[in-house]
DNA sequence: GAAATTGTTGCACGCGATTGCAAAAAGAGG
DNA sequence: CCTCTTTTTGCAATCGCGTGCAACAATTTC
């Protein structure tokens, strides 16, 4: 009669039949798996026993409805396969699971509107807390959340949101650094290359860099290409190498397109690095430490965010938004001269 | 008195307060957000109107809890910040978003035990499905899932479970070819790199490879070292390339142990890819398309194992254990002479 | 031995939704 | 206008669990 029903029943045990099974109530059972509660070692046994026997596990769909706390954290995140963002991820999944927690994925497109749906699902799934990785949601939604008692991440998001934790790395600084990094280094030509998608951190480290160019009287050249990818960075390097004042010098928004400007370098245009050219990187994505690249980077504390962010999930807030500062580390290597 | 309590106090708007707004019962506003329930347009419209104000969104937890769904699928993996896993992952919960299911990600360690506790936390969270990437559960936890009506996908994990959808990739038939195109490459001594984890799949390529070899009366040295990562790819081509009798030709187990070999010949050994030694690797990741390596490589088909993993997963099980056998295509690229 | 204290246990209610059932309302047909 | 059919609606039961409350048992104290 109801073909789909049948198939998709599930017939998990209940406490019920744990009770009647072990001889109790099913207050007792209830109480054996809630930490704290009030069970004589006698029945505590005999429940476990019978769960074991019947292969019991508590519901935490329920157990969430009446402690109204989910356990469920939302993780909202484009391009989830990056390299910098996969270890992101993998810090942050792996602090929540520290703290019985557990990551519900969320991957967006570009547009804010997907972030949006994605934090109303994250509501519909009362998830404890939601951390964003990318895209900026619309203030009525994160207001929402704020308002319905979840918490919020926001990881290099610039734009500051009423109640959440604001985890932003310090571009200009590190910009500032890469650029003094170069004059060290001797180069006289120095070249900015950047995606064209804008998002605020990648734009704070072109700022950073051009400020620092101008302060120290020094032109630099400013190129903007599609995605933060590996091809970007080869369609930046050409632009870039034809020029007729070629740079001798060139700071990445990221690793990914470091890479991409390397390879092209090095293979379309034979020049060496760091000879003919230095580049340094951000983001400190493991390929830039094989001996292809050998890249001088600025490292992101993935693990000391994704510490920072769980713990603040864990522990009351303090004032009503938060920010934390971190400055990256410039990793010397072989990218550059001089160091 | 009870500041704990206080601070994580969730206070969303229920159905209730939805219905009293709207003047309606609850069951109106529970049909309205019910696809094809039967509510006239007139009460739906208000229903509407009223959630939007007080910014009401169903608890998913309590439908699942009365619908026996939860609308969750459990990912298990190990080492996710990796190219070909993070891909596979990303490739996953899109197909999963589009049927309107959402991915929890749990990371495990190498052990079978901690494969076996994410299952245990799948089974608490009733999820729907569990998907397996890594390690291998015990037999009584797989029993339980498939008992309990919980979907079960394998993927490239070689051993059987009943009930559950297996999809693996043909990787013997895959090695076979790795090894006919070296031959027509000419080459005279060829060897295989292995990791030292013993996953079946890297076994199976392993032997296939060996296999293959032996058919053709051909001599193949096999090494194997540490994890599947770049850095054993660097030890592996230290020890295959002092060795008296140099191999002209290495087939690695996947891209990461290929990347590290290939770097290691050119800039440690001197010698140059494809005249002096050909390579070919195994998955696919983006790094492999990148100049500095232009690696002749198997693809994964992730789109398509993600695809019919969650297509299996909304549709009813046929038999009682089903098998998919995918054959990875051969991607010629820089790697390897001819083609 | 009685009273006070401490520790266990079961009952019953509530969490926030879905859904079968029957009553009420609306529409159709003559 | 009345009857019959179709929708719409509200009531109440249910899902699996947590927990306050009162009853009860065990132990301590005087």
């Amino acid at each position: 009669m109801r073909e789909k029903a049948d198939v998709n029943q599930k017939i998990f045990v209940s406490a019920k039949e744990v009770a009647d099974r072990a001889g109790v109530s099913r207050s007792a059972v209830s109480r054996t798996f809630t930490p704290g509660a009030s069970v004589s070692e006698e029945t505590r046994r005999r429940v476990m026993e019978a769960a074991e026997a019947l292969g019991y596990h508590v519901n935490h769909l329920a157990r969430g409805l009446m402690r109204n706390e989910s356990g469920l954290v939302c993780l909202i995140v484009s391009e989830m396969d990056t390299p910098y963002r996969s270890s992101l991820i993998r810090a942050i999944s792996h602090q929540l699971q520290a703290v019985s927690k557990i990551a519900m994925l969320i991957n967006t497109d570009r547009s804010d509107k997907s972030v949006d749906d994605a934090l109303r699902l994250a509501i519909s799934y009362r998830a404890d807390a939601s951390i964003i990785l990318s895209g900026m949601p619309d203030k009525s939604i994160t207001d929402l959340c704020v308002k319905s008692g979840q918490r919020l991440v926001l990881i290099n998001r610039d734009e500051e949101r009423e109640g959440a934790l604001m985890i932003n790395l310090n571009d200009r600084e590190a910009a500032h650094r890469a650029f003094i990094a170069f004059q060290r280094a001797g180069c006289r030509r120095v070249a900015f290359a950047n995606s064209d998608v804008g998002t605020p951190s990648l734009m704070a480290r072109e700022e950073g860099f051009v400020a620092a160019a101008i302060e120290a009287g020094v032109e630099v050249i400013v190129e903007r290409f599609g995605p933060t990818r590996y091809q970007s960075g080869v369609i930046l390097a050409q632009r870039l190498l034809t020029r007729e004042a070629r740079p001798d010098a060139i700071f990445c928004a990221n690793d990914l397109l470091a890479c991409g400007v390397m390879d092209t370098a090095r293979h379309q245009f034979k020049l060496t690095v760091p000879d003919d050219i230095c580049v340094i990187g951000f983001d400190y994505i493991e390929q830039c430490s094989w001996s292809s690249y050998d890249l001088t980077t600025f490292a992101q504390p993935v693990d000391q965010i994704a510490k920072e962010a769980v713990s603040w999930l864990t522990h009351p807030a303090k004032t009503d938004s938060i920010a934390s500062q971190i400055s990256p580390e410039l990793v010397w290597r072989g990218s550059v001269r001089g160091g």
